[in-house]
DNA sequence: ATGGACACGTGATGC
DNA sequence: TGCATCACGTGTCCA
């Protein structure tokens, strides 16, 4: 195989003529791709036509991945290169964001689940309107309970919304969603009332230890 | 104000000049960005360099948000543009993916928190080793509900790993991880007893009621 | 007419 | 050496 650049040492002459401005811009407007036959064919052409090729396919791989993100990407206005980039980041940013919050939500809920070792009452506002609150509780299980904290919610005329109650090991961990509070005494009562209710001594041969799953 | 190509046709002799190879080689390596202030300034190199600057800004936002792009991208291995975005859309792909695969789950989990309004009752193994039977019941909430259960999976040798529950308007919902069956014999007659607990009746007077939260 | 966006060919660099 | 990648300036089209 002989190499170019020899190649190019023996049509040196030549060079002056794909120097010159003419050939220039023919090339750069509109470049030939079929291979000349006539007489101004040397090898150093070859060589540029191939550089410029391999660009070309580089240039079109590059722009391939261009048009699939455009085609991945939702809430994409303008499809502009850095547009599309600008638009990409943020995206990717904002799933990782999303995941990361989805994962430590469905962790947190999951610890959430289980019942703390110790007592444990919370009383808070969940949102502004209408008076929610949220009120979390961990405390052993025992016969009553259930009842307990439905007499200590209607004492103080408060509607559930939503209960999750989870049980691990004889604990019990309970999760209430209350509404309809008449001002900020009703939850100063009904946070004494349920910490009576938690506080309570299960009976001697409880109902607690009978119910608990755990060897 | 006057045109550019007028000016064009006025400085032509000083085409030569700019477009010899000194000054392109001199202007690809290394651009002068200053204006020059010799005899060879004309305007239509001004708005060529004006061009040429606006062109680089315009390549300096792209690659910019090409290091952006590889800084926030985990599993990076080839700083290459092509492979920048190869890895991109694959890491768009996946993320949207498990967004919505964890979006599926957080909803999945909320819809399994509720009771079901019929009496259910299901076992399954959970997977195949050391036995693991997954029990999924829904009836009504009872006095003496989980103390049943409780001696139903004690009748047949079995040690819960965990346990989970809801109650909503009066009803419950639990998901019980059980293991320790001896064969399957155990799963029939451990099904049998949780059929008649969660079928038996609630007491006239019922405890059931009492813990109703829902007016 | 002016600036923005794009494709192109080319020289340079690293493996 | 050849091959791939990059930055650059330029011509061209569009709003």
């Amino acid at each position: 195989m002989i190499s170019l650049q020899q190649l190019e040492k023996e049509v040196k002459p030549i060079q002056t003529y794909y120097k010159s401005a003419t050939y220039s811009k023919q090339v750069v407007s509109y470049p030939e791709r079929d291979i000349p036959t006539d007489a101004t064919f040397h090898y150093k052409e070859l060589a540029a036509k191939k550089h410029s090729e391999a660009e070309r396919r580089r240039r079109l791989r590059i722009n391939g991945q261009y048009a699939t993100l455009r085609t991945i990407l939702p809430n994409l206005v303008k499809t502009d290169k850095a547009s599309v980039l600008e638009e990409t980041i943020k995206s990717v940013r904002e799933l990782q964001k999303t995941v990361k919050e989805l994962k430590t939500e469905g962790r947190d809920r999951h610890k959430c689940e289980f019942p703390n070792e110790v007592n444990e009452l919370n009383l808070s506002y969940s949102n502004g309107d209408g008076g929610l609150v949220k009120a979390t509780l961990s405390c052993e299980d025992k016969p009553g309970l259930l009842s307990d904290i439905g007499r200590a919610l209607s004492s103080v005329k408060a509607t559930v919304l939503k209960v999750e109650m989870a049980t691990v090991g004889g604990r019990i961990k309970c999760e209430l969603l209350i509404q309809g509070f008449k001002g900020n005494e009703g939850m100063v009562i009904l946070k004494r009332a349920l910490k009576i209710v938690i506080d309570k001594p299960s009976l001697p041969g409880n109902y607690g230890k009978k119910i608990c799953f755990y060897k």
